[in-house]
Order: C-alpha cells, then structure tokens, then sequence
DNA sequence: GAAGCACTACTTTTT
DNA sequence: GTAGTGCTTC
C-alpha cells in the first residue's frame, strides 16, 4: 500500500486517499489526471472495497481498457477485474440488457450506429413526403440527438414553445414529428440508438425505483473521467446513481472540454460544488509531460478564453524547444515541409517514427499530409476516418449476424434483403414497409407469417422472401448451439458473399473479400479469447455467443481496435478529438488556418470558438519536446482551390516561444515561398512545380502506354511504387492494375495516369 | 428488376 | 476529388 502512494505527488496522494465523500479533481494536462483516478480505485480495492461495488465511467473504450490494465498491475488480477469500467454507454447497453423488459425492450435489442439512424430518418422522410433537401438528414439527428441528450421525448419536443420556435424559424417544423415516427420505428425494430443508452436508463431509474434502489446499493463509489465532456443526461443518471452512498469522484479539465457540439455541458463541471457543498477538491497543477516552453504557451492561449475554472498549470521540466511555424502557400507544400521536417528531425537525433504525430482538424487534411510522407518513405498509420466496421461490406455481413439475433431489426434486414441479390427489389420493398407501417409489426414478421396483406405481391417473389426467411431463421436455431465463429462461417458460406464479390471481380471486391475474411479473424480471435461457452456473462447472454460478439462490437470503434503490431514504427496522424488522452515528444499541427481552425462554423458564437482554442490547446498540450505549427495560403477544399489566412491562433501564441519561420526545406523552390514578402504570383507558379519538385529533380515523365506489362515494378506520381499485377485492353483504352505499396490495388487508364516502368 | 451513367453533396469533431 | 444516390434504359 505504502508502494502505491510513493508513487505520487503530493495532491495526488490527498486526492487518492481521502476516499469518502463527494470528490472533484480538477487536473491540469499531463498533470496525472488518469493516474489519480487509476491509483484512487487500487487503493479503494487495497483497503477491503468490494470491486463489485466500484463503477467507473470513461469516454472511450479505450480509456476504460487501459485504466482497467493498471489497476489489475497495481492490485493483482483477481480483483480488478470484477470492477465495472467502461464508457457510459457500454455500461448504460448492459444495464438496458439486464433491466430493458421494464420498458419493453427485450434482451436482444439491437444498437443502431449513426449510419442506421441516417438511414431510417431518411426512409421516414420519404414516407412523410418531406423534401429531403429541406429536411437534411444530418440536421433532423442531430436536433433528435441533441433532444435525447436533454431527456426530451418526442412529446416534451413537440410541446416545447422555444424549440418549437426555433424549427419553425429554421423553416423545419416538422422535425418533432419525424422524432416521433423515428422513436416509434427504432422501438418496432427492438432497437436502441447510441442516445436511447442513455435516454432510456434514466427512464429506467425514474419510473422503476426498484431497480434503480439496486444499482445505488450495488455502486458504493463511482467515478467519472473527462467529467467536463458528459452531457445532461449522463450527468442526470450518475447524480440519482450515486444519491445513496455519495461516493461520486469526478476528474477533468474544463480547459480540455471539446464535445460541446454533441451535448457535453461544461457546466457539469463548474456546478459540482453547487450540487455538493460538502465536496472536497484537489489541484493537480503540475505538469509532467511538456517543455516549460509548451505548457506557458499553451497557458497563454487559453487564457483568452472567458468560461473557466482559473487554475496554474506549471512545470519542473526543462526550457525546450521553441514552437516551430511552418508556412506554405499550398496544402500539397505544407505537406512536403512537415514531411521534411520529420525526416530532418529523424536524422539529426536519431529519432524513432513514433516519436511523431500529426494532428489536424478535420479528416480531410490527412490526404495531402499522407501523399508527403509517402514520397518521403516515411512510415504513417491513420487513426480514425472511416471505420473498418463502417465499411460496406463489413456492415453487410454484420447485418445478417443481427438480423439473426433481433429479427425485428429492420435497418438490417433493409440492407440485406437483396444483398447478394436475390430478387426482391425496390417495389417488393416498399409493399412490405406499407404493410409494415399498417400493422405495426416487423417486416420479418409479416413475411414469416405469410401475411395476407401481401396478396398484392407475385408468387415468385413470395417464394423468394419465403426462402429469405427460412435461411435466417435455421441461422437463428444454430446460434445456441454453434459458436460465434463456426456459425458466422455458416452464414458467410450460406449468403454467397464471398461468391457475389468474386463475380464481380473488380479491384474493390478483392479487397473487400479481404475485409470479410478480417471480421471472421476478429471473431475467431473473440471465440477463442472468451471463457466457455456454457458460462452465462452476467447480463445473461451466452459468452462466446454470435449475440455476445456483436454486443461488444456495437460500440467499438476503429481507436479502440488493438495495434496490430505493438512495437511498429510509424508516424501518427489523427484528428486533434482523436488526440486527446494521448502524448507524443514531436507534434505538428497542420491546417492553422482562418475558417479551418478554427473552423467555419465555429465563428458564429463565442461559445464556439472557445471550444475551439480549448481544442488547440489540447493539440498544444499533447506534446512532449516540441511542437510545430503549420498553415498553408491556399488549399483545395471540396475540389476548388480556396485562398486561406493564417489563423489567429497563431497571433495568441506569446511570440517569445514563437520560433519565426526561416529555411526549412533544402529545395531552392521551396525556400522562395518561406521568405514573407513574396508576392502571391509568384508563388501561384511555384505551386504548380512544387508537387513533384520532391521525389526527384527531374520532371515526371510517363513511360510508353504499350511497354507496359504484368509484373513490372512501376512509379506512380502521387500512389508512389507499385507492382502491375494484371494489364487489359489495348491503345488507347489500356488499363493496368497496379498494387502499390501501403495504398492497395488500383486501375488505372494509362491513357491518363502518371505511370513510369521502374524494374522488371 | 438490374446495370450503367450522371449528379451532388461532402468537410468538424464520436459513443 | 470522390463516394454515394438517384435516374434512365434495357
């Protein structure tokens, strides 16, 4: 025991001892924040605490993951196990699993993802005859969402004058009425969008107070992580969890609040002390990850912001290095200088790949970032983008598995009633969902029970869905008896995919055949990682299960997938939201631009565009040695090149950490645009040169179209080297299909592409 | 009902 | 620039 406190500081030792009470830990970046919390739950265990009596909320799997991690290193296995940590809505998902018959729900509900949402509201607005483009998908979840949050049911929604107001304002007054229809449709299909976690466990402990009587008893301590970014429902439930004992520990950084935009509430944070007078607080003021240069500067910036809690983050490390600033008059440069950079800091100290990490503010920034390091042979690993259980064929698959556990999941089985084609189209279809609406039961129930409803449809067809229904249901008679990965092999066999993919044979289709066969890895890794089969998991669903297998991956997502390969080298890129928790010694930040960062959308508002120096000072602080900071005078965005200005974020930074920008890059191109008077023509034509002004001197120049052939090494002006796996067609209509390294296969028209033959 | 082609929105961040 | 949607044609 006496190990474990020697580990800390001083308030972190006085935040992890005094156990008892209300508790607020108001933690500086780098400070120890996830350190404090770690040490607080294995000294609760250490001192007798039953670990089932201890519940822990993170933000992301992740988090939960790695603090679960430590405290079984701290206290030994046995015990750390049992305690609940999770994300607020895995936690809340296997409280609803347990608990959901009270409100109706069964056990097998579905999780709908975004995606399925999106879908549903756009099918709904079809069938109110809503104008799609008047009635913008994203808009209608994110005020149905933002409602959620709030604990406001379609009909608070629709009774609420304001909100009323604004959608009649917004020219959408209709949107409590799609909420409406949207509930009513989630709930026929026994499914649960990622808000209802949270919206119906708060149903759950107001209208039934026997259950929640069990959860306080049960949960003698809870604590919260990143308390600053729970929105008003989360707040709500952990407030009534913990009325009994009282127990509640919440740390966070009311400087490193982001997620205003989906529903955190910052005043979480600030009112803690309104909700509980008699709390204790502790500072952890001290930082221990940055440069005294980094954390003043950071410091500096967020000081210019009106809402907070005023606070003196410090440090006892070394000077450091000046903030670096890089200029560049285009993104594809900006791209090419970080590169550089990254290489000469590789070679002057001798500096592993992963000691960087790139951040930028939206998705799209990665694309010109990624083609620099490609060039440079700079090895990258993207975190985030577009998920690897987002991808379509891995939803469709994914489908079948959940329309086998919740036949009523009608998102599902819209994706997969034609998938591989079968032959019920787009008017069998939407007889089905008129039925559907009619009778307010499921489209597998009615095609199961051969409705009469369905007189209207040919006998061939009938025989068609008939057939659909019979395969999935002998799936669902398998589930009990066949593990996860045996019976989703049977299904894969069963469907055809793998054979539709094949038939189309075109580039996409073998990758995304590789992309199958990934998921029945990661289920066969599941199976074989799981506690037997027979063991009931707590919440009663079968371990090993097809069922307990899409329960944990209905709220993964891509961060929380495990590294391939833990002791890989690359550089990372990600989004600053993604960087948050993470530390790197270099870090660059890319794209300080007016309009991008901070963004467009964010200058509306004060609000806004605090959150969004909150987010550069995230970046800054995610930083151990150095961090370089970049922007580019113009860029194409949404395919048209736009003129961009610096950000004022730069302006913020106390200029005396500023290093000024000077020679970067050994290219005498490149220099010209570091010089600050040079005019902008000048630079326009630079521009077109410093593309491939990188790889080599000379220009590009592609080989002859008929010397091309299969098996040919071959460089490609922006995918990099490849090898030709397979040629077509003749003249001028050639095509070669090229593997390039890192990038997968692509076709390209040599008519067209940029292709020089390198090696045989 | 299916395949091919043209159009358009997309770029904020995520459980 | 690209991916996804919707329209048209067979």
């Amino acid at each position: 025991m006496t190990d474990l406190l020697i580990q800390l500081n001083e308030p972190q030792r006085e935040a992890v001892v005094n156990t008892s009470g209300p508790t607020m830990i108001i933690a500086g970046a780098g400070s120890g924040k996830t350190r404090a919390l770690t040490y607080r739950i294995a000294y609760l265990l250490q001192q007798g605490a039953d670990p089932f009596s201890i519940l822990a909320l993170t933000f992301t799997n992740k988090a939960a993951r790695e603090m679960k991690e430590r405290v079984m290193q701290l206290i030994g296995d046995s015990n750390g196990r049992s305690v609940w940590m999770g994300t607020f809505h895995s936690v809340f998902a296997r409280i609803l699993r347990a608990e959901g018959h009270h409100l109706g729900y069964p056990q097998n509900f579905t999780i709908y993802d975004s995606d399925d949402s999106k879908r549903l509201i756009k099918s709904i607005l079809s069938e109110l005859n809503l104008d799609p483009k008047a009635y913008n998908v994203s808009f209608v979840l994110h005020r149905i969402s933002n409602a959620k949050s709030n604990l406001f049911s379609p009909i608070d929604y629709i009774n609420s004058p304001e909100i009323q107001t604004a959608d009649a304002a917004a020219n959408k007054p209709l949107t409590g009425e799609i909420f409406r229809a949207y509930n009513a449709r989630l709930k026929r299909s026994d499914a649960m969008d990622f808000d209802d976690l949270l919206y119906n466990t708060n149903l759950l402990f107001r209208d039934f107070p026997e259950v929640l009587h069990k959860y306080q008893h049960r949960f003698r301590y809870i604590l919260v992580d990143e308390y600053q970014d729970t929105n008003h429902a989360q707040y709500f439930i952990i407030k009534r969890m913990a009325a009994l004992h009282e127990n509640i520990t919440v740390v966070g950084d009311d400087a490193q609040s982001i997620y205003a935009f989906r529903g955190a509430n910052i005043q979480n944070i600030l009112n803690f002390k309104v909700d509980y007078p008699d709390h204790n607080l502790y500072r952890l003021e001290q930082n221990y990850r940055s440069t005294k240069t980094i954390v003043n500067a950071a410091n500096g910036i967020i000081e210019n912001n009106k809402d907070q809690i005023k606070k003196t983050v410090w440090t006892e490390n070394e000077e450091g290095q000046l903030i670096g600033l890089l200029r560049a008059t285009s993104d594809s440069e900006e791209g090419t200088l970080v590169a550089n950079s990254i290489f000469g800091h590789k070679m002057s100290k001798q500096l592993p790949n992963k000691s960087f990490a790139i951040l930028y503010r939206t998705n799209s920034q990665s694309r010109s970032i990624e083609e620099a390091l490609r060039r440079q042979s700079i090895p990258y690993k993207i975190y985030g983008g577009l998920s690897f259980y987002s991808r379509k064929e891995v939803k469709d698959l994914l489908s079948y598995f959940r329309l086998v556990i919740n036949p009523n999941d009608e998102e599902a089985l819209l994706r997969v009633i034609n998938y591989p084609v079968r032959g019920i189209g787009k008017t069998t279809i939407e007889k089905l969902q008129v039925v559907s609406n009619e009778s307010n039961s499921s489209i597998m129930e009615i095609i199961s029970n051969q409705d009469h409803r369905l007189k209207d449809i040919n006998r061939g067809t009938l025989n068609k869905l008939g057939d659909f229904a019979t395969m999935l249901k002998s799936f669902s008679v398998q589930m009990e008896s066949k593990s996860a990965f045996d019976l989703a092999q049977h299904i894969t066999n069963s469907i055809g995919i793998i054979a539709a993919l094949k038939e189309e044979d075109s580039v996409e289709s073998v990758s995304r055949i590789e992309n199958i066969e990934e998921l029945l890895n990661a289920i066969m890794e599941f199976s074989e990682r799981e506690p037997v089969a027979s063991e009931l998991g707590e919440d009663g669903v079968p371990a090993r299960s097809l069922a307990h297998f899409m329960q944990e991956v209905a709220l993964l997502t891509d961060a929380d997938k495990k590294d391939d390969d833990e002791n890989a080298d690359y550089v990372s890129l990600m989004t600053i939201h993604a960087s948050k928790g993470l530390e790197f010694p270099y870090v660059f930040i890319v794209g300080l631009e007016e309009n991008l960062f901070p963004s467009i959308q964010s200058l509306g508002s004060r609000a806004e565009l605090e959150e969004e120096r909150r987010l550069f000072y995230v970046a800054l602080t995610r930083a151990q040695e150095k961090v370089t900071i970049s922007y580019a005078e113009s860029r194409y965005r949404w395919g048209s090149l736009t003129m961009s200005e610096p950000s004022r974020f730069i302006e913020e930074i106390d200029s005396k950490y500023l290093d000024m920008p000077r020679r970067v890059v050994p290219h005498k191109k490149a220099v010209m645009s570091q010089l600050p008077f040079s005019n902008s023509i000048q630079k326009g034509v630079e521009n077109k040169f410093s593309d491939n002004a990188n790889s080599s001197q000379e220009p590009f120049e592609s080989s002859d179209i008929d010397s091309f052939q299969a098996g040919m090494v071959v460089e490609h002006q922006k995918f990099g080297k490849g090898k030709i796996i397979q040629m077509e067609g003749a003249g001028a209509n050639r095509k070669a299909t090229v593997f390039f390294n890192g990038i997968g296969q692509k076709q390209l028209l040599l008519k067209f592409a940029k292709l020089k033959i390198i090696g045989d």
